[in-house]
DNA sequence: GGCAAGCGAGAAAGCGTTTTCTCAGTGCTG
DNA sequence: CAGCACTGAGAAAACGCTTTCTCGCTTGCC
């Protein structure tokens, strides 16, 4: 009797009928159009709480035109940022009603640009986190997917905002507080060939080297996560500096890990920095200094603007730039004597 | 010209016209059906792809029934557990051609049953986790949100698969390896009271109670982060215990490094255990010996349980029952001799 | 008392697809 | 050569909702 559509579900015809009206009175009662008599609304009412009717959604976004959802494309979801921008863009969304949809590339870069204009077309406006896509890709697609913010990159596309995390200036506060510790010998172990935040974190370190000449720098392959860590200790020693700067947080943990195993003292013989400040970073032992990057934060200002974009409030599509806060902990310390001096 | 539809994005109707023939030849071209003749065909791919034609989702939504989307619904997206499930769901929904909306509870129990509606009505199944909902409200809710998959519940409510896992059993193999190590005085640091998992790692406990009188078992308040283990010292040191089985790995985290701050040391004076083996728990100092949980495994099963409904196999919805595998790391060691005797 | 104004609710037209139904046209067969 | 089966494409209905349009009824004023 009440199921009477095709789906199985109640639908708006079933409340209708059930309280003797149209669904367009039905529709303007559940929307709260006060231009229908009380004692018809209170009927209508009624019967959809009788009935346990909800509308479907499906058909409201058709009718509508939007669907009151954002995606949000991510690299890799295992990975505690994006995690961690994911849950501050949810939580700043949801305030406002809206859900969110995950795709996540697995880092598979020739996915991103499929994955984010799928996502797009079912949601009113887009996140996207795509540190491997090409600027030409990049700028080429965006307009497609307008409302769109843009994570740690920015485009020449128009109108598209963009929220940068100055890792250039990160890296360079790192390396001073290194030297300012005493050290001359340092590394960079890199983060992957090609992400665009390692990028700005090499041309950090181009603009430190200028400013230090003295300081040696060396240059170490790497990667993002704790293998790749933990995997360049052989590098890392081989290097011979005693400042080492990783490419986060997780990368870091791996380090300072394999260097345990091999009986290095952190920081008494290598002193070791992360990038991100994670929750974990305060943990670790010895714990890990490292640029604190407000990174929940950045969730949220990603939805405000996105959600600017959206009410098409002229807003001049600002973006905002991150400077990490330098936070100073127990992996990091004086810079021990050279080798050759403690030999003598 | 080919933008005329009201929304301002090319519609199926700007294909059809610019290469002649009505919607339902583009449609069915663009579905692959074969009725349709190869020249006419050619025209309709061309004409999409001049215009960059992309299939509205919300209205074949409506037309197909289906979105083929899924929902999944978390207490709390910055638990690493419920971070890594989505990870393992939203990978193996992905490779059937699935997206995954997420819904945040933020903890919020009684936002849980809402939030799961609402997710559900969008979407074509739920995953859901809501440790801390009422059996009643989980019993009553529940057949309104099939296709439906539980996650470290069950429930009275018929064809719901369950994918728990058997916190009981992992705490008791932790306890035993405690007692194994010579501790008999051991301390629960108990998880957030009403939570499903902390009720089963608490008959776990009796369990072993019985089997072992002569050991001492001390319950402890506690909750399920890392401030918790941190904020635990002191009703840790006060319990006399030797063997602490914490919550999970971030409680035993923030415990461990407490306890390194009052200069007690892991596993010396004290042995600490956590549950899961989140990624981070073999990279503490110490590493953490914990109950290792196939967490991601998880997420991918539930895909496939949820898969089987949404396709309607029968499938007799059987869930299926994780046993955590004992990860003996470097936090437990043998007890140390009664303080009495150091005394002496 | 008759007419205009106003209000409230039903009818119907979308929203963008898919899919069934229908029918024109072609090519066989008898 | 006529009729029939069959193929292939357009017309139209359906999905479930919102919203405009329209119209009947009531009310108020002259």
């Amino acid at each position: 009797m009440a199921r009477k559509s095709a789906t199985g579900r109640i639908g708006i015809a079933d409340v209708a009928v059930k309280a003797g009206v149209s669904h367009a009175t039905v529709s303007r009662v559940m929307n709260g159009n006060f231009t229908v008599d009380p004692d018809i609304a209170a009927r209508v009412r009624a019967a959809a709480v009788e009935l346990k009717y909800q509308p479907n959604p499906v058909g409201r976004s058709l009718a509508l035109g939007k669907t009151d959802t954002i995606g949000i494309v991510v690299p890799d979801l295992a990975n505690p940022t994006f995690q961690a921008i994911l849950r501050g863009l949810s939580r700043a969304a949801a305030e406002d009603g809206y859900r969110v949809l995950i795709a996540d590339s697995f880092e598979v870069s020739s996915e991103e640009a499929i994955l984010a204009g799928e996502a797009r077309r079912r949601c009113d406006g887009l996140v996207l986190c795509a540190p491997r896509m090409s600027d030409a890709e990049l700028e080429e697609i965006a307009p497609s997917l307008h409302p769109l913010v843009l994570i740690n990159r920015t485009t020449a596309a128009a109108g598209i905002p963009s929220l940068v995390v100055d890792y250039g200036q990160g890296v360079q506060d790192l390396a001073e507080h290194l030297v300012g510790l005493g050290h001359t010998r340092l590394a960079f172990l890199a983060g992957p060939a090609g992400s665009a935040s390692n990028g700005l974190r090499l041309e950090g370190l181009e603009a430190f080297k200028t400013r230090h000449p003295q300081v040696a720098v060396t240059m170490l392959d790497g990667g993002s996560d704790f293998d790749t860590g933990h995997g360049a200790v052989d590098s890392v020693l081989a290097s011979g500096a005693t400042g080492i700067l990783a490419f986060n947080d997780l990368v870091a943990m791996g380090l300072m890990s394999g260097l345990h195993e091999r009986g290095v003292d952190v920081p008494g013989d290598i002193s070791v920095t992360g990038f991100d400040d994670i929750p974990f970073a305060r943990y670790t032992t010895p714990t890990l200094t490292t640029a604190a990057v407000p990174i929940a934060e950045l969730g949220g200002q990603a939805w405000r603007e996105l959600r600017a974009l959206i009410r098409k409030e002229d807003h001049d599509a600002p973006g905002s730039r991150y400077q990490p806060r330098l936070e100073i902990r127990a992996s990091s310390g004086p810079a021990k004597a050279p080798r050759t001096a403690a030999h003598g």
